[in-house]
DNA sequence: GATGAATGAGACTTCATTCAT
DNA sequence: TATGAATGAAGTCTCATTCAT
């Protein structure tokens, strides 16, 4: 039934955003009344952490099985950049809920804040073990995760014209050089 | 008038969220009557997308001062990157100006759609100025900028705790190797 | 149309008490929209605080023209014992709003405070101008106005078997012996 | 069970009021389910009878100690106009269970209707036990219950500067002269 | 140009009550 | 006896928008 709930309210919010979906619309598509909504989630923020959980559970369960492909970093990072910004509903989702916790959701926000540190650990951890010898590992997972993110933006905002590969090769210049090498001046 | 307008919500817009600002609310600010309000704006969305104008041309403007310095590319990419994400007023509105044209606002969207492109052109063409023989510039500008976006909302969930110079410095490394380097296996 | 909600309201509340009046009775009583009592009233403890102001002046007034007919001191008392606890409608009305004001109500609280005293004020000065000497005026005052309180209370509950006349008979011995007579043993 | 269940009730009544103290509260308190409240009480209605016929149970109990005292009249009085009003729970329960009573609740009103009743014969069987040939010891009786119910409202609204002594004070005055005495003018 | 009173639709929330287990 | 999930009706409040002046 939470789940149920959960589904529905998800849906909503992907397709209109938190705020102007109503929970009078979320309990109509989960096919239950307002009352048991009530009776699940005491506020309409309860549901909207509900389905952020939810929501940031799959990305780390994603990010997860991507880093244990074995595959090569180039590849891996390539995958990432084609994969998470061009999944349009999760995207549109992630950037509403972004948008909820920026804005009066402490409980929102603390749990974006503690999720990302928590995507950028593992990043460090896979990048160091198929690339040893990186000088900054953590600008390095920073900067990704930043990149996805405006990628997410730009998809959004159907701004994206180039292709992904063109991304992954310079991901992978990047990487090469952040490998150790001497600074050359250009 | 409307610029008193435009700056009340744009303030309080930044404060509290575009959907979360009523129009009394504007209109108190700015000091004059609901009804004026509606003299000089028909409909919410039109003074939303007045604000967006407004703040879409500062950035624009700030952009072309930054690459009219005549500093180097790392100067300015590093200027970039430690300017936009740390200002928290335009960081905020931008995020919730974004959420607004991503749903139900095509106008919007359309609007956020030209000014990206033309951040983009106006990127490659001062990389191309800087470093002339670069590869692909296209893929490079839009990396930037999808590494601003990310960083701001790493900022606004207080996320990052690395120094922008780290940042700056896999920047430089970028740079160089896009500059037409033969690629070297790491 | 302030005065016309007030009204509407006064009669709802001294019908059905506060809590079981909804603002939207009021309004439909009022032929006037939801949204216009919102306009007039940012809260519904406001529109109680405004009925409360009117209630009470009305009762003030009442006293002040009872306490300036220049009748003997018995016959006001008497007049003040046989009126107010009579008169249904504001007796309900009261009732209810002394409810309202003791639970979380700070506002209504001091404004009852406020009234209560002031009656009491108007009685001593009333009782001293016709019967000068009295022992304990400020006793006498709050005296007669918690007499007054508890027998409209029994009105309320239909217990009230006495005529009038009985507790004036009571008070004119009251009066008679305040007046400073040397205590005699019963 | 059901004495938990209406002692939880009494308490959250005093507290809030009737109408803003919810089952679920109430059931939470008694740390039964709410399932369980209604298996012992089949409307809320049903528990707000019960609560009052407890406190109203209380109260006789008080009185009828009082009574039994043997102390002399002014004693008694003066007792009974400084326990009552002064026991801030009690006034509370009170005044919100009247409300209650007087409006949409029939049985309620007669349960008060009848225990009002019972009261004044009880005073008027004291007063004639301990002062013999009272002219109209029913007003009296009426009278003392009605200016008790009156202070119980001042002290909750917080108005009563006036130290009981001088209320007692005025009471013996009262029954001096009500002993019969012929009428002086004044 | 400017005002502010009026509106209606709808949002979130509350809660007494029912009922299968 | 006891439970707790489910409900539906209703309550307070919010707000973008209209319109006569």
């Amino acid at each position: 039934m939470r789940n149920r709930i959960i589904n529905s309210a998800s849906e909503l919010f992907t397709e209109k955003g938190v705020e102007k979906t109503s929970l009078a619309e979320i309990s109509a598509k989960a096919n239950i009344s307002k009352g048991t909504l009530y009776y699940h989630f005491t506020t309409k923020n309860d549901l909207v952490f509900a389905v952020t959980e939810m929501h940031m559970e799959n990305l780390t369960q994603n990010l997860l099985k991507l880093l244990n492909t074995g595959d090569p970093p180039e590849e891996i990072v390539g995958k990432l950049f084609d994969t998470v910004p061009n999944a349009e509903t999760r995207s549109r989702l992630h950037i509403y809920l972004v948008r909820e916790a920026v804005t009066e959701n402490r409980e929102l926000l603390k749990k974006f804040h503690d999720i990302y540190g928590r995507w950028k650990k593992m990043l460090i951890k896979g990048l160091n073990e198929v690339i040893p010898g990186l000088e900054d590992p953590e600008a390095l997972a920073g900067f990704f995760i930043a990149a996805v993110d405006g990628l997410v933006i730009q998809n959004l905002l159907s701004i994206n014209e180039v292709e992904t590969e063109r991304y992954v090769k310079l991901i992978k210049l990047l990487l090469k050089n952040e490998k150790g090498e001497e600074n050359v001046k250009y």
